[in-house]
This record gives C-alpha cells, structure tokens and sequence, in this order.
DNA sequence: GTCTATACATCGATAGAC
DNA sequence: GTCTATCGATGTATAGAC
C-alpha cells in the first residue's frame, strides 16, 4: 500500500514537472512571438523563424500549439489579460476627471508599450485570423470590467461608453501612427477626460 | 513638308491613345486591388490573383507598376485624394456643431464604405510597406485642407485639431471594429460633435 | 518531445520567346 | 505588351525515425 502510494505520488508529481515544463515552453513561445512581431508587424508572424528564435524546428511548434492561429489565439487572450492587470493597477479617485484622465493616458501607454499586441487586440490586421470564441470571451470580460470602472463614476448610458471607448481607441491610435514613441497626445489624456466628463455631466 | 507635320501628329496622337489606355489600364488594376482587398483583408492582395481579376499573367502586372510596393502607393495616393473628395462635398455651415458634426459623420461613412481603404491610410496593416514620400506627400496636403476647415470655424490650436484627429479616427475605427455594417458610432457623431465644441469654446 | 525530411501551396519577381 | 517558364524563398503542416 506504501509502495503504491508512493508510486502514484512519484507519477503525480513527474506529471506535474513535466505540465509546468510545457507551460512554460509555451509562455517562452509566446513571448518570443511578440518580439518577432514587433519587427516584422504583428501579420508578418512567420513559425520557422518563430521556432528559430525558441532554439526549435519549426514542426516541433506543433507540440505546443496546434496551428499558427492557435498562438494567436493565446496571444490575444493573453494580450487582454495584461489589459486587464495594465487598468486594475489604475489607482481609483473620487473625481471623475482624474479617473478618466488616468485610464485614458494608462491605455495610451498600453497600447505604445507594445504595438504589435494593440494591432491584435484592437486591429483586423490578420488576414485570415479572427479570435476563437473562447479567446472572444477574455475580451468581452475586459470589457465588462472596464464598464463597471466607468458605472463607479456614475457612467451607465451606453452612448457616454461608446463615446469613451471611441475617445481612448482614437487616442491611442493618433500617438501610435502619428508620433510613434512620444506623448503628443498621451499629454492631452486630462484635456480630453475634461472634455468627457464636461460633455457626460451635461446630459438632460 | 505636309507629310512630315502629318505623320508628326499621327505619332503624337498615338502616343495620346496609347497613354491613355495604359492610364486606364491602371486604374483598372487598382480598383480590382480595392476589390480584392475586400475580401482577403488589405494585406492579403495577392498579383497572381490581382493579374487573374483583370484578365492578364502576374508578369504582365509589372509592365504597369514596377512592384507590389508601387500598387500599394498608388491605392494609398488614390485613397486620399478621394478622401479629399468626399471633404469637399460636406456643406459648409455657420454653425460650428453642424460643420463638426457633419465632418465626424462624413469620415466614419468614407472609413465604413471602404474598409480595406481605411486598412491602408490609417493603420499599419500592410507588413514590410510604408508609403514612399511622394504619397505620403499626398497625405500630409490631405491634411492641411482638413486644418483649413477647422481654421474656419476658428479651430486653430494645435492640441484642439489633435483631439479632433483623435475623435473622429476614434469613432471611426470603434464602428468599423464594433458594429460593421451598422451605425452605431455613426449616430454619436452630433454627441461627439457638441462635446468637442463646448471643450474648444470653454478655453482660457 | 524533438528531430530530419518533405509535402504542397503560394508568394514576389525575373528571363526570354513571341 | 503579353506570354510561358522558372527562380528562390516562404508559408503551414504532416510523416516517421530516434
């Protein structure tokens, strides 16, 4: 009975070193992927050059992932999850102008702080790509996070969150295209929570 | 004497026709480009199935364009002079709101009728390609006529036409992401419009 | 689990006949 | 100006040895 047990354990536990062995390949995999992206563009992902970059053949890819579109897939559920921790560590505030004008500058330097991951997240830049259903449901659960933010203030009605969605998104995506590397409109992030707020408190 | 004036404008005139049609040749292959981009994504044009459309051998593309690069500039020239276009034919109005709001509406609507249009002009979308200085000349006169139009209304300041920028990319880019084929954004456009004038008229 | 080898398609681009 | 033929490379993916 000892001996079995010890067995079992012994097997239990080679299981688990080996799924942490793998989980960890994978993440490796993942990361790499971002950094070839950030050179060739987040559609220009090539597997043999990926696998070169990880010390594999490219086939042995398929160990870890099953195609090309599932690493996508990884890359952008994992992509919204860093979303989420990226405006969890927003630290809250009773005025409203603050709030916003944190989140909307913290996303500004989200999005610039990894291009090819906001071309995934927020971008049809894949041809051929589109999420899973499962990694669909990560980015629908960021974004439910991100409404309950804004109902702390007091923001429910759908227009003043299509409005913020569309002021942060063209934000973000002015600096990436327009001044790659600066703050020309990350430094307007308060100007434009000012803006915001002014407009959503106006309502009749 | 006669014979040589008449055979020199015979010749002019064939170059005339022959100018002409490889003029329409052109334009031929790149609305077949627009096409085609519809359905694979801006990035996805291939020249063999791009030759196919327009009834010709991938070769025989090169004797119009000298690569897949050059297609891709004259699609991106092309694209802003229609965007100039469609500017043109918003109707100028006294009321600083109409004018904004009319223009935000107009530029989701030139985004929206033209997706992969919106891809090459706005985004990065197009891995290993950049527009060559002279389209991206085109570009920037697209943009100062845009300034011109906010000069108008007396929109002058710097930061104001980068929140103007940013608002309608925003908008833009939120109902071509979100709601395709709708108007979900479309209508916030008079919102959009209110909020960002009330901002810009409430300055020190 | 990783490798070599390879299948099979497609890509952009060029050479040279007609 | 258009064609056929082809180059050299890349792409994703699979088979089978070790």
């Amino acid at each position: 009975m000892i001996g079995r047990t010890v067995v079992a354990t012994t097997q239990a536990g080679v299981a688990d070193v080996r799924s942490r062995r793998r989980e960890q390949t994978r993440t490796e995999i993942l990361e790499a992927a971002w950094g070839l992206s950030a050179r060739r563009g987040i559609a220009g992902l090539s597997l043999r050059e990926l696998a070169r970059e990880v010390g594999m053949q490219a086939p042995s890819l398929y160990t870890y992932f099953d195609s090309k579109a599932a690493i996508y897939d990884a890359m952008f559920a994992a992509g919204y999850r860093q979303l989420d921790v990226a405006l969890a560590d927003i630290e809250p505030s009773d005025d409203p102008v603050d709030a916003i004008a944190t989140a909307i500058e913290g996303f500004i330097a989200f999005c610039a702080a990894n291009v090819p991951r906001y071309q995934l997240l927020f971008t049809r830049a894949v041809p051929d790509w589109a999420p899973s259903p499962a990694a669909y449901a990560v980015s629908v659960a960021s974004y439910e996070r991100m409404t309950a933010l804004l109902a702390d203030i007091g923001i429910e009605r759908q227009e003043d969150i299509d409005l913020m969605t569309a002021l942060s998104s063209g934000m973000a995506a002015q600096q990436l295209a327009n001044d790659p590397g600066g703050d020309r409109w990350q430094q307007l992030s308060r100007d434009a929570a000012e803006m915001y707020i002014a407009h959503v408190r106006s309502r009749p």
